[in-house]
RNA sequence: AGAACCUGAACUAA
């Protein structure tokens, strides 16, 4: 049972909650029972995937067992139920222990938050007594999420002390919210705080460039994380070369791009975006021919880029064509940026009556 | 004895 729970452990801290799946599911066929071990694994393996009615069984397969449900499986089994918006069980869970850690309150916060119950998550912040920097952060990360920056702030600005995760949580706030010069000014004031930046803040930090265009920042970022020898993985990767390829220094971009490693489908197409952004085309086709060489399936937003490159270079049928596949051949089913981007192709060619046509076949209303 | 709960992240048309 040990080697076996290692094993699913190690799949589920590396964020490979199928593989941890697969494993529970062989270690039970073996007829090894779980223990609370496993199943806290399992718990949590199933809350990654979204797996409500998986989770559940869990739940119930625990009290099958009679196994008694220590603080970690009870901390596991609120968060799951209050990620899923099943506040009933949550609560349930919550009534039957006796003592209530800051951990499962801090579930509580999360999931409440997850599932837009704003209150909710106030109300509970609100009644607790003792309170850790996890709690704070939960408050500044869930109204961040929602768009409510001011609230974020507020809470950022009270906390009585604040770890690497509070300032990225406030930074990729802004970020994401598309307010970049409120990003990277607090990242000027983080600068000034005794917590250094790690490679999770600064992927939100170059986000926050390319939005801007602030390149000398954005360079700035990457000789520090070459400095500081900040962990460079597929994330820090790809904002690297989209903040370059957004900045129009395609070469950097590419420079970055062929140097990394590994490679997913989000660092090609931020790199074929940009590549047809600036005008490169032909360039970006033929990285798209390349990233499906390189086995790597395109997405939505690959195609989004792919089409636009067809605008750019005038290729009105190999776009169709594009287009086509990814219904068909993907399954993607077209967004309204794709049907903007038929329209666009169409309608720069001349092929007006084309373009109407495809207005019309719209699934969604026109904007 | 040793396993461990809760918080931060990149690509998206006109």
């Amino acid at each position: 049972a040990y080697a076996w729970t290692t094993m699913i452990r190690g799949f589920v801290l590396s964020k490979s909650p199928e593989k941890a799946i697969e494993f529970f599911t062989r270690m039970k066929a073996q007829g090894v029972n779980p223990n609370n071990f496993s199943l806290l694994f399992m718990l949590k393996a199933f809350t990654m995937v979204l797996a409500y009615k998986e989770g559940r069984l869990i739940h119930g397969l625990i009290l099958k067992l009679g196994l008694e449900l220590d603080l970690f499986l009870h901390n596991a089994l609120v968060h799951m139920y209050s990620l899923f918006g099943d506040m009933k069980s949550a609560h349930q869970v919550f009534g039957e222990m006796p003592m209530n850690t800051i951990a499962t309150y801090n579930a509580l916060i999360s999931g409440c938050f997850s599932c837009g119950d704003v209150m909710g998550a106030r109300k509970i912040f609100d009644e607790m007594i003792d309170r850790n920097v996890v709690t704070w952060n939960a408050m500044v990360s869930g109204y961040s999420k929602l768009g409510l920056l001011k609230e974020a702030r507020f809470i950022f600005e009270e906390m009585p002390i604040r770890d690497v995760f509070s300032w990225s949580a406030m930074i990729s706030g802004y970020s994401q919210s598309g307010r970049a010069i409120e990003a990277l000014a607090l990242f000027q004031k983080m600068q000034l705080s005794n917590i250094g930046p790690d490679s999770v803040t600064m992927v939100s930090v170059l986000s926050a460039c390319a939005t801007a265009g602030a390149l000398d920042v954005g360079k700035w970022v990457h000789a520090y994380i070459d400095k500081n020898e900040l962990r460079c993985d597929v994330f820090l990767g790809t904002s690297l070369v989209d903040m370059y390829a957004k900045c129009g220094c395609i070469d950097m971009a590419l420079r970055v791009f062929r140097e990394m490693p590994h490679k997913n489908v989000f660092t090609w197409n931020a790199m074929i975006s940009g590549l047809s952004l600036h005008g490169h085309g032909e360039d970006a086709l033929s990285l798209f021919a390349a990233m499906e060489k390189a086995h790597v399936i395109p997405n939505e937003v690959s195609f989004v880029g792919v089409l636009c490159a067809c605008t750019h270079v005038g290729r009105v049928e190999e776009g169709c064509k594009h287009f086509n596949r990814m219904i068909q051949e993907l399954n993607i089913s077209p967004k309204i940026e794709h049907y903007g981007c038929m329209v666009d192709l169409l309608g720069r060619s001349g092929r007006l009556e084309e373009a109407r046509e495809f207005i019309k076949s719209m699934p969604m209303a026109p904007n």
